[in-house]
DNA sequence: TAAAAATGGTGCAAATATGCGGAATTAAGC
DNA sequence: GCTTAATTCCGCATATTTGCACCATTTTTA
């Protein structure tokens, strides 16, 4: 998987502590004495997660977190010392942010990590609300990050082509409704007339070849075109009525 | 069809270029110089399609478009300039909007115009002016949902051919009166004259086959057409001598 | 009541639509 | 320029729809 993790700890050795630790295990690791240059390389390559010590040169780990969260979602690791910032732990959103308490120890925050990065995968890969709700499609099995272009199929990658992506988040953004073939010809071939051409038919023949094994499925509406349906809870209702003209 | 259009740019060049070229192809325009003045006359009367630019002074267009997109479905076709609002494009409801960067070929813009027109007349239904918010016909124990496509008698999936969706359609939405051959076959098939053809018998012989269970049920008026009548209720004038042409 | 006109039903074949594999063309990277 | 991936094109097999011919049935008209 090879995720990236970006650390923020002004102390050297607990820096190289984790790096050593996190790279054993197959992460690609950088590490920054404060916040803030972390926040600013983050902002330009983001991360997988982010740990971030509280104490710190500079803005603290909780400014340096609320910055983050302006722009991403991405996982974050707060790493607390003692009791003493209980009360800023509270306002953490747990969901997506987690802790640790010094001193603590290498194999536990690099299991942690590990669950941290799971539980994203899984909440990317279901169908549950997600904050990022611009930037992601959902649908059924399928997860698409529109910044990243990078589309999951039960967590993990599906490979697409240009054509195929676009029809795919074009037919996930319309899952309410079917959307002719003219309409794809014009929305993503950007073709004015309707060309007699079947280019459409094509791409959903690879697409579908490629989420075969997927909850989500490219239902046709005979003589109109095509709808997104979900296997597992719409598959009772396939054949229906469909066109007109 | 004289449809109305409603633009909103604070360049009059574009403004009265856009005019032109759509009024020549029959289309009856009004100009607006920012958005707000064009959400305000909208409000009370509605335009068949709207053209926004999203650089205007005052709100912009994509501002705008949300506002009118909390209350109405009318389709709307975005002026962007270059690439600089991609990511804003990403954003747009591909179903019913569109954009167009500039510069634009106004020809094009045309064309991308009756495009347009006509798929929203395909998802609204011939029709025309009524928002789409009755997306669900419904008779008797007859569902049809016209986003979908998909068709229900009973609430089990009624698997319809695209004519006689589409006379099923036509049907429903004129529930309450009778429809004479000539007019499905004008409506429906698109035969001008009064061609001496049984097409219309043969689909509503289909149909009638086809939701023989339901409670809604295709009367004959016998010398002129057909109509749609609910048994439950309307069971005891089924059979009767109108007549005329 | 018989004949004519209108409608309903059955079956079939032409027309249309879709799916699919693979070739051909185009685009993209080196 | 060469290699590879992506896209489009091309037939063909299959599935579906639709119009029509033909006959039966019903309704009207004489």
């Amino acid at each position: 998987m090879n995720k990236l993790i970006y650390i923020a700890d002004d102390d050297d050795n607990i820096r190289n502590l984790l790096k050593t630790f996190l790279e054993r295990e197959g992460f690609h690791v950088t590490g920054f004495p404060n916040g803030d240059k972390l926040f600013e390389v983050f902002s330009n390559s983001p991360a997988d997660l982010i740990i971030l010590d509280v104490m710190m040169p500079g803005h603290d780990g909780f400014f340096i977190l609320k910055e983050i969260r302006k722009t991403s979602n991405v996982p974050i690791i707060m790493l607390t010392a003692k009791d003493s910032d209980a009360d800023y732990i509270q306002g953490l959103d747990m969901g997506s942010d987690d802790y640790f308490t010094k001193p603590f120890s290498p194999v536990k925050l690099v299991s942690k990590v590990k669950s941290v990065l799971k539980r994203q995968e899984e909440i990317t890969g279901k169908t549950g609300d997600k904050p990022d709700n611009d930037a992601v499609y959902e649908f059924a099995d399928i997860v698409i990050n529109r910044k990243t272009k990078e589309t999951t199929m039960q967590g993990k990658p599906l490979p697409l082509t240009p054509n195929e992506y676009q029809l795919l988040t074009y037919l996930i953004s319309n899952r309410d409704r079917a959307v002719s073939r003219a309409e794809l010809l014009d929305k993503i071939w950007g073709y004015e007339t309707q060309v007699e051409t079947r280019v459409a038919d094509d791409t959903v023949k690879r697409l579908r070849k490629k989420i075969s094994k997927s909850d989500a499925k490219i239902s046709t509406i005979w003589g109109y075109g095509f709808r997104l349906v979900d296997r597992s809870d719409e598959d009772t209702e396939d054949d229906d009525g469909d066109n007109q003209e």
